[in-house]
DNA sequence: CTGAAAGCGCTTACAG
DNA sequence: CTGAAAGCGCTTACAG
């Protein structure tokens, strides 16, 4: 406890800035010296003090990720993973009480974040914007001036309601469409319809506090008790569907039958429920390394041009919402995917050099993972 | 960017400690000069260097929160609420990649650590306890060094068991089994079987590699190729238990008819899963309450004898393992709840002055929270 | 290739 | 009640 650099020079007899050297694995240190300095650490337990580091370089060597929306949910666990596979620590400020993950990650000591939430404040998004903290969008928002990485939300929320058209549902209702974060989905949603000649009566489009399973159920309790009934639902999130599919079943109706259901984000729970949840996977791996890659760069150069990067996504079918009997997907993987390798690039409005991202795309197997040792879901 | 305390102090003409006193709310400074100096500090959009403050005062003001199993999710989640409302600040190093989890706590900056894993390695602990890092368990593990907050392991799994066993189970299986982390509900197992004169085989105890749904769904299914075939279930966490249903259901079992099933946790998923999943209910307010405050008091007096606050559990019957028919439930919420109000405190071996906490007991209404605004599950 | 000095932005004794 | 100085533990120019 309270070992220094000091502490390590002067039992290896060196200076400080030598120990220092060898800690950072800074080339010029002689072998021999090297491991003179290596064993006095290993004798005296030492271990650099973070803080002292951060004041000097301003520098902390951490990345922070804040997710608050349950459709990133893989997503996070993916840049977990491409982080932690790339040396990179990671801190996280959960979904949590509502206000606190915004308040919350303002101050976590970080050198940039990774921000999964839909829509964040614009005057919170503004001071960090101009106290130049590098940041990395992952939902739904878009900023001029910052970065961002994920699927097409408009074309994702498009494909879904396509889905379901497939199927021949008329009456497709939405849930989980607040006005502001939930713009874009909200739109493929529309277009969708628009492209069918369908018009959606204005209450089949309901709004939600928070994208949770108790919200999916209680929304989707009023839209069944609705005249006409919808006869499919698109939700937001995994868990708002699994709420509606629950609210379904508890009042006598059978899904996909009376009323076919699909959801958002490609979570694993989606697998379990009965019926099995149908869902918009977006490519977390993509997803992931390309996040990963930019808040690198960014901290790197924090000049770069800001870039948006569209990742893939795909409708995977399953019970809820079955793949339509012709087999012919309105939206297969192959049409939603991009057009580059590894998602393409934008140039965003303000960048004069678009910059390309290098996030090779990973194929994934047949239904976007659920192959891989999960249960085999009936078709 | 870049506003240093030194720059307030210059704009309000007063010295950098008059500053420092305003920013951390000290007494001794006139009405007059504070107004000053919070004009300052908002004309300049100051904001305090954390990093700085930390090599000063060797605080960071972060608590890091560490859970790297499922059935401590809610448990998180209410600490994080606990925590938010008293004002203090969490960062969460979460349930990862298998070894990102417990590399990454080490270098956290944090006060102190509310460590939600199981087990957590000799090695690792010993470390941390000899750095003197404040440090409060939630899992399985105990150590004669550290705090602990949490429900009683032993019980807790004896009531799941003896639940089963009130239904008229006698081939009770248990899966989550791994023989280092899950000691203890191995242990609350046995003993409820051995009270009631039944011995497992020895197959009927599963481990996993890991708490989660895959694992279960695996671990049920070859469960149930076993000859004879568990009546029941025992899993150590709510995502191992959601696994099972789906095996059994999937092999063509009806659940609970054919075999029950219960889980560990209490998370929200199990109410929206068919059959709607029973489980162990930890008060996670209590010990939410009761973990934030004890390690605040171990950060701020080091050298408090280690505790152990042991917190109340529910059984949550629901459709996988109902009530059964005479309504005498074995492990009533009055009979599994602490003799004192905020759960028992037991006094550490090596502790010599037992440390009381002050967790006020919260009773639960009635199923343990699953009334309040979710879905009606069917008796 | 290595060493001594300065300084990152705070807070904490110590004077006034 | 307020001010000037020292120092937390590192790293970064700058000399040797």
């Amino acid at each position: 406890m309270g070992v220094t650099l000091k502490d390590v020079a002067r039992l290896a007899g060196v200076s400080a800035k030598t120990v220092s050297n060898v800690v950072n694995g800074c080339p010029g240190v002689s072998d021999a010296l090297r491991r003179r300095v290596r064993d006095a650490i290993g004798q005296l337990g030492y271990r650099p003090h973070l803080a002292a580091r951060h004041l000097r370089t301003g520098r902390t060597g951490l990345l922070a990720l804040v997710v608050d929306t349950p459709h990133l949910d893989e997503v996070a666990r993916a840049i977990l993973r491409a982080a932690a596979q790339r040396g990179h620590r990671v801190v996280v400020a959960p979904r949590g009480p509502a206000r606190g993950v915004t308040a919350a990650w303002r101050d976590v000591p970080a050198d940039g974040i990774l921000l999964g939430t839909n829509a964040p404040p614009r005057d919170v998004l503004d001071a960090e914007v101009t106290a130049g903290t590098p940041l990395v969008l992952l939902g739904e928002g878009r900023d001029d001036r910052c970065d961002r990485v994920g699927v097409d939300m408009v074309r994702a929320a498009r494909d879904a309601t396509a889905h379901l058209l497939a199927l021949g549902r008329r009456r497709i209702a939405a849930i989980g469409a607040d006005p502001g974060p939930s713009r874009s989905r909200t739109a493929g949603y529309r277009q969708a319809l628009r492209r069918a000649g369908i018009d959606a009566p204005a209450a089949y489009v309901r709004a939600t506090a928070r994208p949770e399973r108790t919200d999916g159920y209680h929304a989707a309790r009023s839209l069944l008790a609705h005249d006409p009934p919808p006869d499919a639902i698109f939700c937001y999130s995994d868990p708002l569907a699994v709420g509606a599919i629950r609210a379904a079943t508890d009042a006598g109706l059978r899904v996909p039958d009376d009323v076919a259901v699909i959801g958002f984000g490609g979570t694993e729970e989606g697998r379990y429920v009965r019926p099995s949840l149908s869902t918009v996977v977006p490519d977390a791996e993509v997803i992931a390394r390309a996040a990963v890659t930019r808040i690198v760069a960014r901290i790197a150069c924090p000049d770069l041009p800001p870039a948006e990067i569209v990742a893939p996504h795909t409708v995977l079918p399953r019970e809820s919402a079955p793949a339509p009997p012709g087999g012919s997907r309105p939206a297969s993987p192959r049409e939603s995917a991009p057009e580059l390798p590894g998602g393409s690039v934008r140039a965003c409005p303000r960048g004069s050099v678009p910059h390309r991202e290098t996030a090779p795309h990973t194929p994934r197997a047949g239904d976007g993972g659920a192959a891989a040792g999960g249960p085999r879901v009936p078709a």
